[in-house]
RNA sequence: GCCCAUAUAGCUCAGCGGUAGAGCACUUCCUUGGUAAGGAAGAGGUCACCGGUUCAAGUCCGGUUAUGGGCUCCA
């Protein structure tokens, strides 16, 4: 007789072929009417799902998060549900669970209009309101290959190719709709309640350029009304700190048609550039030389070093007396030619080159977005060139490095990758072997969490990638070190060992900020405009409160300026509480108030940008702790 | 590059076949006011660009460019 065993340790037999509905029936009514679905045996299955052996059974509830998991599922059928009674024609691909809800791949014979959607969603409340049973039923794959054949699901016909006829799937009927999918769902329409269809995009079939593109619904869903209203008010929330609304409402930078991807960074903006390339230049060049090498090269150095033979569409041309030229794309090259300048011996080894290399890519139009993905960027690049030898710990030093530089900036939330070799690459399979091995060895010595990435390594090399997040949960890579045993070779590069032996050396490309603006564009999320002092482009705004009072505050300002804190005065005949209002919005960090009474006294009035007025102080004392705010780089 | 959407004043947006609008910002004047918007007047636009339909086009249609959301790509 076969026994099931609940999570809380008791157990229960019973007769024959039993299912998760009876079994939660059995425990009482109410549990019956919260439950979806259920693990078996640590599986997730139906409530349906007819099981005649021994098991560990947990019944998942609508309020879990597996629950609610089941619960977006099962929204991307209704989805398709409702999608089939407006558009009969319309071809179902695929419909998964994704963070925060779901989507659903569609091809329309006509085009869907972003209209459309409040259709859609109208038709689905309609067939929720109907609470109508979910039905699961096991068939035979070459049984469905029938139905979806009838039906013209092309989509669903080629996801059975690659499953054995003889197999079973779950084909999901939502009255006349039927879908096929692992599941589980819920048994019914009554647990679908709170949703809405949050955008309309394209996505090709399976992922790939070459295939056709689909049209795509995502949505979103949650077990309460208030859970959804509080995602949505959340994702506005996150909007409003998009650097390119802050760039643009705090005067930061800009962008413009005749230089699409290219930032026109403004005095403010260029401020807060210049004061993270000063720290990348303490902190992240230290023990490197610094150089600066051309802009654009002879375009037969990319073809040695492979670029062209890669990325020619992607890099800028230009002609002069009979030669071509392309703009840089990349630094290494450069760096190369200052590392062959002059013989080299093993003991310069680690030679390590940096530079705030301006590079040019023309990236595809579609995948442009504001500073972190631009056409021109700036990256605090560098190559180490060294023995196999010294690979380990340079690597280990590299990143540690980037974390101490995240960590500092504020950023805790870092993801790490490792990307092994794509299919087209140059080097032998040996080589690979070696550098995948020793920058997965760095990363185990560090016991990091890291996720390994096959095919996705440069062409020259593996690499490990530090990612951040945009204020919507958007991943950007930023931090990299790749590992390339190829290039040195194809561009001469060699060093003298012990045994004057001519040796070609080893390359670590790294960057540890990635592109500064990509940096900076994340950065200026992180802070939601609200940068830390040290990196606040204005400082300190001294404001007048009458005219009266406007050569005082000058000198207070004066005083400031020679303190080297970046200062604004604001002596405009407007109100004090006007004044505080434009340099509150501006985010600065620091509000002098200065009226009458201040003058009097010969102090300062200090408005902090979260505290608000702490009162009266003596302008020394305030610009000491200034000073060492700035030395400490605190992120305040 | 692909799919969908968008492009009107410096900014945020309304107008959707019939003489171009609002708020904020700007200029001038009044006001000299103590911690998030004092008042009045004025100036400001080839409605992204190119073409088409129409007696008439920001408005409808086509194309281009850019931007936004995705997809693909990302040395």
């Amino acid at each position: 007789m076969p026994k099931i065993t609940f999570p809380d340790g008791n157990n229960k037999y019973f007769k024959g072929v039993t299912t998760p509905r009876a079994i939660a029936e059995s425990i009482n009514k109410s549990l019956l009417k919260r439950a979806v679905a259920a693990k078996v045996n640590g599986e997730l299955k139906d409530l349906s799902y007819e099981f005649d052996y021994d098991a560990d059974i947990e019944i998942i509830k609508s309020d879990d998060q597996e629950g609610l998991d089941i619960i977006r599922h099962s929204f991307a059928h209704l989805v398709g549900h409702a999608v089939k009674q407006i558009y009969p024609t319309a071809k179902m691909a695929i419909g998964p669970v994704i963070k925060n809800g779901f989507y659903y791949d569609i091809e329309f014979e006509e085009s869907l209009k972003i209209d459309d959607l409040a259709k859609i969603e109208k038709k689905i409340k309609f067939l929720i309101s109907q609470n109508y049973d979910v039905v699961r039923e096991p068939t035979l794959a070459s049984e469905a290959r029938r139905i979806f054949e009838a039906r013209s699901e092309n989509y669903k016909v080629e996801i059975l190719d690659d499953i054995p006829a003889e197999e079973v799937v779950g084909l999901y009927h939502h009255q006349e709709y039927i879908d096929m999918c692992r599941g589980p769902h819920v048994p019914n329409t009554k647990f679908l309640r709170y949703f809405k269809l949050t955008k309309l995009a394209g996505a090709y079939w399976r992922g790939n350029s070459e295939n056709k593109m689909l049209q795509r619904i995502y949505g979103t869903a949650w077990h309460t009304k208030e859970e959804l209203d509080e995602y949505l008010k959340n994702i506005e929330e996150a909007e409003k700190r998009d650097h390119r609304l802050l760039g643009k409402s705090l005067d930061l930078f800009h962008f413009q048609e005749e230089a699409a991807g290219m930032v026109f960074w403004h005095q403010k903006g260029w401020a807060l550039f210049r004061m993270v390339e000063q720290y990348v230049r303490e902190i992240c060049f230290e023990g490197y030389e610094e150089v600066h090498t051309p802009q654009m090269l002879d375009r037969t150095l990319w073809e040695k070093s492979g670029h062209w033979d890669k990325f020619k569409e992607m890099i800028f041309q230009t002609y002069s007396e009979n030669r071509e030229y392309a703009v840089k794309p990349m630094n290494c090259p450069g760096h190369i030619q200052i590392f062959n300048n002059g013989l080299k011996s093993y003991r310069d080894l680690p030679t390590r080159i940096a530079e705030f290399g301006t590079v040019h890519r023309n990236e595809p139009s579609g995948t442009l977005h504001g500073l972190l993905r631009a056409r021109r960027f700036t990256q605090d690049d560098a190559h180490v060139f060294c023995t196999e030898e010294q690979l380990q710990e340079e690597v280990g030093r590299l990143i540690d490095l980037t974390f101490d530089v995240y960590h500092h900036f504020g950023f805790h939330n870092i993801s790490v990758a490792l990307s092994t070799r794509p299919e087209k690459r140059v080097g032998s399979d040996v080589l690979w072997d070696k550098s995948e091995n020793s920058l997965r060895q760095a990363l185990e010595s560090k016991e990091l969490d890291f996720l390994v990435q096959p095919g996705e390594g440069a062409f020259y090399g593996p690499k490990i990638e530090f990612s951040l997040e945009d204020c919507l949960g958007r991943i950007w890579q930023c931090g990299t070190i790749q590992l390339d045993f190829s290039m040195p070779e194809r561009l001469g590069a060699s060093y003298v060992d012990e045994s004057s032996n001519k040796k070609v050396p080893v390359m670590i490309h790294r960057a540890i900020l990635g592109s500064l603006e990509r940096f900076i564009g994340i950065l200026i999320e992180h802070f939601a405009g609200a940068l830390p002092f040290w990196l606040s482009p204005n400082q300190v705004v001294v404001c007048s409160v009458t005219q009266k009072n406007n050569e005082y505050a000058s000198s207070i300002a004066k005083n400031l300026m020679d303190a080297s804190i970046r200062v604004t005065t604001d002596l405009r005949n407007e109100k004090i509480g006007f004044k505080i209002r434009e340099h509150t919005l501006q985010k600065i960090p620091y509000i002098l108030v200065i009226g009458a009474k201040e003058e009097q006294d010969g102090l300062i009035r200090i408005r902090q940008r979260i505290k608000g007025d702490i009162g009266e102080e003596n302008l020394q004392n305030f610009i000491i702790s200034l000073v060492e705010k700035i030395q400490k780089r605190e992120n305040i």
